[in-house]
DNA sequence: TTTTTGTAAATTGTTGACAATTTCTGGAAA
DNA sequence: TTTCCAGAAATTGTCAACAATTTACAAAAA
């Protein structure tokens, strides 16, 4: 059967919408605090308003939009403080990550572990910060992906979208680029060992590492007066 | 204002249908694998359809039910090896509970676990399997909602009710009420003792006793010859 | 008997219409 | 000028109707 036949007949046309508005939303077409208007976006996809509001519930559920009665829908801008509890949370699963590998893996994951992190040691020596920045998030989720767990993965992607509408994040990660270039190669070591208690250890701090750089940038973006590096006479 | 009017004003009746829907299915109303009709539901809550599918995609969503295009909505049945996968992410999250914990406890949150753990004792000693399990329960809920990380809370609560779906694990937990009353103790302290390693390992270990246990139990089940424990001679 | 086929019934998918609420706007009153 | 208040416009909440698809069932064919 042709894939887009079959695509048709698999996915309502709510679930359609639904990954439209979506990718509208990490894509930054709809920014955090922006209105989702019904009939705006049923005009512009071509349904009517049931579809766009079985999405709007959807993407509710997931985290991506906040509902106010008869007010509407709106992209959710995640606040500091929350994105540190999912930083907490991440660490945490990223830690299970790393002990489920380090006594799991096969030669091939190994192998294709070791050619990610080649990958992104490019990039860093390109400077492109950008294409880092992808291939980072691509290395983490090939790893839980790893684990087999399935509902670990889907968790761990839900936060990873909940975590793109922390806004300040985007502006920042040029800076954080080379920070944590490193450490992958150190996680890749620490899983191949063999150890889960190190490999575990590693991907636990990796990802606090993560929360901090974080919470200093946001620190750094609220102090609007960066005091002179030179001492007071 | 009346709780009612004021529950009425913010809770859009999608919401009041979805809190209904999700009741029925943990309560046992409507059994894993069964089908849910929009039509009956709608007449049954005196709703129209809409807000019924639209809390369908809610409860899809969190896992609770699944979706066949033109076929309908049924509520999920977790199988053995998706419900022991809930159980290692849930230990490992049960592990940054156990830490976080320990490091900020507040005299009046130990005095209250304590209360929980003789609480559960009495029940224990009063042979109240059915009062114990929903104490359990509570215990652990409460534990995640102390560390104050709402994400971790909110997503350790969908994973509960996941789990309820696993049919098998209701019909045992008779057996296993007295094994796991005494780890309770054991956590208090480890939490109490303000070691993060100490306690997080007693969290973790907990869990895994209960995935064990429940994985035991299945094998129990799916062995319908059970050999004598007198050797052959 | 078992399988197949055709038709009716049941159910889901989608839409447009109407009611309820909020938001916008322009002018009157302080 | 600022504040307040209709009334209009925009938007959301809900419903009923219709189309499309699946399911149930009975008769015909193998």
């Amino acid at each position: 059967m042709h894939p887009t036949i079959a695509l048709l007949q698999s996915r309502s046309l709510s679930m359609v919408v639904q990954q439209e508005i979506e990718r509208g939303i990490l894509s930054g077409e709809y920014p955090p605090g922006s209105k989702l208007i019904e009939a705006a976006l049923a005009e512009k996809m071509g349904v009517s308003r049931g579809p766009i509001r079985e999405a709007f519930r959807m993407l509710d559920e997931a985290g991506l939009v906040r509902t106010e009665k008869n007010r509407g829908v709106f992209v959710r801008d995640i606040p500091l403080d929350e994105a540190l509890e999912i930083f907490d949370l991440r660490a945490a699963m990223d830690e299970l990550v790393g002990r489920q590998l380090a006594t799991h893996l096969t030669e091939t994951q190994r192998d294709e572990m070791q050619t990610m992190v080649s990958t992104m040691e490019q990039a860093v020596a390109a400077q492109d910060a950008q294409r880092y920045h992808l291939l980072n998030l691509q290395f983490h989720d090939r790893l839980v992906e790893m684990t087999g767990n399935r509902k670990l993965t889907a968790i761990y992607r839900k936060l990873i979208k909940e975590l793109s509408l922390f806004r300040r994040l985007n502006l920042a990660d040029g800076w954080l680029m080379p920070a944590s270039a490193s450490e992958h190669q150190h996680i890749v070591q620490a899983i191949s060992s063999g150890n889960p208690q190190l490999a575990g250890q590693a991907m636990f701090e990796h990802a606090m590492e993560s929360k901090a750089r974080t919470a200093a940038n946001e620190l750094r973006r609220h102090t609007p007066k960066p005091v002179s590096l030179k001492a007071t006479p």
